[in-house]
DNA sequence: ACTAACATGTAAAGCGTTACATGATTTA
DNA sequence: TAAATCATGTAACGCTTTACATGTTAGT
């Protein structure tokens, strides 16, 4: 982030990491934030100063080097291209639907299609934003691109809910499931049990 | 996993997960599903006993139990509606723009188009082969979801390889972008720094 | 004979969050 | 005057992976 050349605080970084990244990447939390700016500083890819915004108050901001320019760019470059990380615990409840009430599971994924329907407009709001201004064209083209996928996402939704309620109507829902076949067939990936620890 | 009531190995579900759960969901390490299945069963969420293949070599293969089950139903019932969880290198890539050539970034995001396609290639499979069998009704629901969500995901890909053109025609593309606004209004979210620990 | 797959685990390390702690400034 | 926001940080804990370690069995 700070490859856009502004000197940025921690707070800075959390709050704009909150604002607009979240769309299409994950916000680390403030003391994540707080101590990978001095694991940067310490490597040399950023350096920080104090700015006094009164006599007493300071602040601490970072601005990227030289080197961490280089070492961005180069990981920007040249990093392979890797499947996006996704944990859809929505979708991971549908999978399990055996273990739901037809009408539960309806009303899960209607919440969801509805909260994709708020990040839609909320990316739709942030692309505007950005519209004009040459130094953000890149950010509008990733806001764009996820103003489509949270849209996607809400049809996805409604296509699902549809098949639900077909899948209902058929009766062929709510069995606790009886064995599966004995080859390897049909697997999923486990979620955190909520750990009652 | 084991709610499908079949009794499984660490190994098993591994496969299982690896197989077909990864299409929405990411895939635990071997170490962390062994040890994770140690936890349930210090838990009572699951039993465990060994299984003699010959004479020598065992296995050990879990199964739920009452209470396991009661609370991977009750999870599932009451968990909030969380928004899944995406780490989209490639588009956090696409935002950082200004540090990579155009074509470079062009040909980032065609890799992604033809994963997402196999990928959803992948899916469609899976879904077929569940087809049929009432107890792979749910799991057969996640997997079409899954088909549609990478081939949306492909074609989000190649919507952003025309606007990638597009921006690279206009001439506004490459700078080292200077200052943002002063408002804190254009932020996505900060990757993994390659850690050159 | 070799390689891949089966099968299970430990140890170390890194990633990331929550809870806690502190204190100033701004807004209601 | 109370609450929200600005601002920074530490400590504890949990999640997750990688590397290591070991040995068997099945296929080429």
């Amino acid at each position: 982030m700070l490859s856009f050349e502004q000197e940025l605080s921690g707070y800075d970084i959390k709050k704009w990491a909150d604002w607009s990244l979240k769309l299409f990447y994950w916000s680390p939390s403030f003391s994540q934030i707080y101590s990978e700016l001095k694991r940067l500083e310490k490597h040399g890819y950023v350096t920080s100063r104090t700015v006094m915004q009164d006599d007493v108050r300071g602040k601490r901001v970072y601005a990227i080097t030289d080197t961490g320019r280089e070492a961005v760019r180069n990981w920007s470059r040249t990093a392979p291209v890797e499947a996006p990380v996704l944990k859809h615990g929505v979708l991971l409840r549908v999978w399990l639907g055996h273990l739901t009430e037809p009408e539960r599971l309806h009303e899960i994924v209607a919440e969801h299609r509805d909260n994709s329907e708020r990040r839609r407009a909320e990316a739709a709001v942030d692309a505007d934003a950005a519209h004009g201004e040459t130094a953000w064209a890149y950010p509008e083209l990733a806001l764009k691109w996820a103003e489509r996928y949270h849209a996607a996402e809400r049809d996805l939704a409604e296509q699902m809910l549809r098949d639900l309620d077909e899948l209902a109507a058929s009766g062929r829902a709510t069995e606790p499931v009886p064995l599966p076949p004995d080859s390897p067939s049909l697997a999923p990936r486990l979620p955190g049990v909520p750990s009652t620890e």
